[in-house]
Formats: C-alpha cells, structure tokens, sequence
DNA sequence: CTGATAGTGAACCATCAGGTTCAGTATCGC
DNA sequence: GCGATACTGAACCTGATGGTTCACTATCAG
C-alpha cells in the first residue's frame, strides 16, 4: 500500500460488476434499495453495502425518502478515471514504438 | 458476483496504488522486477505478484531476458475502461437533471 | 567452476471484501 | 394504534488480496 487516494476508492467500486449493473440500472433512472438488490436477489443489507461503496467513491448520491432511500448517479470522480487513463494512454503510445524495438530485438537472441 | 468480465480484472488492477506506480514508472520506460520493487522497498516476490496481475489485465507485457524479467506497457483493455467511463458519464448527463429536479422537490417536503 | 544476482514458487499470515442472518428502528396504509 | 414494509447495524462466515519468508533455479562475471 503505497498511500491512499480517492482514484483508488473509484477503481475499487469498479470493479465490482455488481456495483457496474447498479450504476447501469442507475442510469436509466433513480431506483431505492430494494430496487437495486431484488434484480440480483441480493439481500438489502448486501445492496446497501454496494451502494455505501459507490457514495463514498461518490459515484452515487442517495436521500432518504421517507423509509425509502433513493439512489441516483453521482457527478463526480469520474473525471479521476477518465483522465487517468488519458494520461497512462499517452503513455502506452509513447512506449509502443520502444517495445516493439525490444521485441526485434530479443527475437534474434537465443533464450 | 454477477458473471465474470475482462474489465472486471482492468478495474481490479487499477485499483491499487502500488499498480498504478508500477503503470507510471513503466510509462517513463520498462524496468525489470528489481527495478520496479526497489522505490517502494518491496520484495521481489511481492513485486512479482503485482506484475502478474496487471499482465492478467493485460496493461503490462513482461519478457524473460536471461535472469532479469522486462517489463513493459501494455496496450490492451484500456479500451474497455474507456468505454465504460464514457457510456457512465453520458449516464450522468442524462440524470443530472431530473435528480436536480428531485432534490429540489425533496427540499420542499417535511422529512 | 564458483560466487553473486534475479527471479520464481510454495507456504504462510493478516486484513479486507462480498455476502449472509438476525434483531432492531422508522414509516406507511388503514 | 397496528401490522406490514424498507431499511439499518452488528455479528459472523468465506474467499480473495497484499504481503512476507524461505528454499530453489538459472544466469552472469570472473
């Protein structure tokens, strides 16, 4: 663990595909606990879970509504993701042509 | 767990920060296993572990070369992510506006 | 050949993550 | 008020993850 940081708390959430299809339920439109678990037959607590994850990497917003509480995407975050893979992709191109290089090369060579 | 997907194991490899050091400094050229283990101090087995997982995901190649192990950026699977990320925030877009319209009529009720 | 170096694999350990059950609490509908 | 509903939290279980040590193999330099 070299030291914490919120991209890591986005990377976490995910990649858990159970938290991708909340985010895509979430997508089509606001949805409560019981919403999101009963597609999957989770229980609510394990949902909740789910849910508690996606805020705190504030993927998701949620208000109690009465003894309900309603989930809708959140705005931010995904701005730590989008432009850390720009960056490493910049990267991955600059690297492409050396690679490739090494490969020529080492093929030659006997192992 | 709903089903297995590749962009499963690019989110998971993401996710850690060790990882996304070991990303960077392979962005500024490849490095062998003792190479990338020395700034963090970690063992080589250790190290070894990391690389294995982000060569799984696919965003890093490693080759045998006699007794040292190069490795390098790889440029798979960044698509996935990219795509997801994108097809999230067009999601976000479209919400954005009807949860501003539900928090400001939540704000009106008695909770 | 020989010692030092680089990596590897098995075994182990501690912590975390995903999930459950169960016992509450708060709210809704009547 | 009262039963049903929706969530919540604590406790627990299981498997995965991040890391180590240790013994071993392969290669390099001389």
């Amino acid at each position: 663990m070299v030291h914490y940081q919120p991209v890591d708390r986005t990377f976490g959430a995910l990649a858990d595909p159970t938290r991708r299809v909340v985010l895509e339920r979430l997508g089509r439109g606001s949805a409560t606990i019981s919403e999101l678990a009963e597609p999957s037959g989770m229980t609510l607590t394990g949902m909740k879970k789910h849910v508690r994850v996606l805020e705190e990497a504030q993927l998701v917003v949620t208000v109690k509504v009465g003894r309900t509480r309603l989930c809708h995407l959140g705005p931010r975050r995904l701005d730590d993701v989008r432009e850390w893979v720009d960056i490493y992709r910049q990267m991955v191109n600059e690297q492409l042509d050396r690679f490739g290089e090494l490969l020529d090369r080492t093929k030659g060579e006997p192992h």
